[in-house]
DNA sequence: ATAAACCCTTCACCGCACTACAACGTCAAG
DNA sequence: CTTGACGTTGTAGTGCGGTGAAGGGTTTAT
């Protein structure tokens, strides 16, 4: 199976492949004699491992860490559990960020519909974004 | 008022400064003498609005074309409006994918919690992550 | 023989917001 | 006169996941 093959198995690209296998995701595949990379159907799987991974939001640096333990002779369970642990907790971290974000932002276009755009005028920016200052607040 | 005293005042560092003149977020001051950056006042508050149009997730180019739409003597409120318009359909995009990946991620621990990892050695990857497929069917 | 489509390697680049470093000039204090 | 903290410029690196081009070799079809 040649680069190109492989990568329209999976619907990436060649570049994508040479990117993973760089990486350390895929492991160097065995060379025909022109020097043309073979793979075979397993190559597939580890493909579609990496892009399941990454659907759960794992890195490529995550990913690697598992396909590393693999390497080592290690089952990648309990690291892997971990990782998705962890990665869930960052999803709610940002979750909650956004939630600030998404607030303020309909705060600012509450008062962007209430404000003179004539208002505006003097000010170095725009009165939408910056408070009317009594005691100095940014952030 | 030298860089180091406008970044001590709005709680940046100096080469931060500098990098928002060069992004063209704050207009050339004037020189002192010796070559030095000479700020006054309004430069902080200059400086105090970029950080408040960047807490409301506008990026440094969408601040750009803020002050480029003051620069060219008109006002930036619509624009202003119309991005923070824009940035809440992106906020809110966003947290959807981070709901469904975290309902991915919620699936997958409790899929880790009664998987066996003796039986994630054959795999290339690891079981919790990769669908069980049995002999031909899959998805 | 030649063109097109594939393959190879290496290197550079995209956006984003800084951050660090090199190599130098300036200024106030001791 | 030296020390140290400040200032100047320009360039490069960070993390992330690729993408693209340069410049070449191989294979297949005509």
């Amino acid at each position: 199976m040649l680069i190109g093959e492989l990568a329209e198995a999976v619907g990436l690209t060649s570049q994508t492949i040479r990117f993973y296998e760089r990486r350390g995701l895929l492991p160097a595949p065995h060379r025909a004699a022109n020097g043309y990379r073979a793979y075979d159907d397993s190559s597939v799987f580890r493909v579609l491992f990496i892009r399941s991974a990454q659907s759960a939001g794992l890195t490529l640096a995550e990913i690697g860490s598992i396909v590393g333990l693999r390497d080592h002779g290690d089952l990648p369970c309990t690291h892997v559990a971990t990782l998705l642990h962890d990665k869930l907790d960052g999803v709610r971290a940002r979750q909650a960020e956004l939630a600030s974000l998404e607030a303020e932002l309909e705060r600012l276009l509450a008062r962007s519909r209430h404000l003179d755009p004539a208002d505006c005028a003097d000010s170095d920016g725009c009165h939408i974004l910056t408070e009317p200052r009594r005691s100095g607040r940014g952030g």
